[in-house]
DNA sequence: CAAATTCTTTGACGCTCATCGAACGATAGC
DNA sequence: GCTATCGTTCGATGAGCGTCAAAGAATTTG
């Protein structure tokens, strides 16, 4: 069993939410966690590649940011949250954008 | 006579910074209005081929958050103030994102 | 010099945001 | 059924941001 998280339709995606999302050093390493990692994963495995120091609930705030702004889908599965990049939404919408803003440094 | 006013070199030039200044729709609008235009005008020029409706004390302010994130360059001429987007050092540290941002629509 | 133009600075106001501790919810395992 | 695990929600706090009116530079023009 598994539901998918409220997200906003590809074509609705917002430029200036986008961009508030990933203007934050935190949520921008979390996406850049999940856009290397091609296996999805669950919230708290993509923590652990990064060198984040917060406590849950900032996480947990980062993350439906992040799904609330169209860039991530989240799935609950069990008491775990699967969470990947919406890559073909966001490359239909803006593309190039995640390229341009996660390259490697 | 002229002068440029302070700005971030190209190499230090931040993304959080970067992307908190476009994140915001008038800044963003400022930004539209002069990559398109090739020739380089002063502030209230930019303004008028934009459809933003606020003070100039605020334009003040937004040219002031993109002078200083190193997305523009300010020349001061005598009272007017000669706005160019930084093409190539933003290209130079962070490709493809100015045309993903900016791109028209 | 005086007046008009262009833009900046200052100070204030309301709002949003990132963060945390504490409590809660849901699920898996024993 | 307990208990541990994974994550969310709530409430609060402190910092920062976008906005404006008023006042201040600096420069051109009459």
């Amino acid at each position: 069993m598994s539901r998918t998280l409220p997200e906003p339709s590809a074509d609705s995606l917002d430029l200036t939410v986008v961009l508030s999302a990933l203007a934050d050093p935190a949520r921008r390493a979390l996406m850049a966690a999940l856009y290397r990692n091609a296996e999805p994963v669950d919230c708290s495995a993509v923590v652990a590649e990064t060198d984040l120091d917060l406590s849950t609930p900032t996480i947990s705030h980062h993350y439906r940011v992040l799904r609330e702004a169209g860039l991530t889908r989240t799935v609950a599965q069990g008491r775990k949250r699967i969470v990947t990049v919406r890559h073909d939404d966001m490359e239909a919408r803006f593309p190039g954008l995640l390229a341009a803003v996660l390259a490697p440094r």
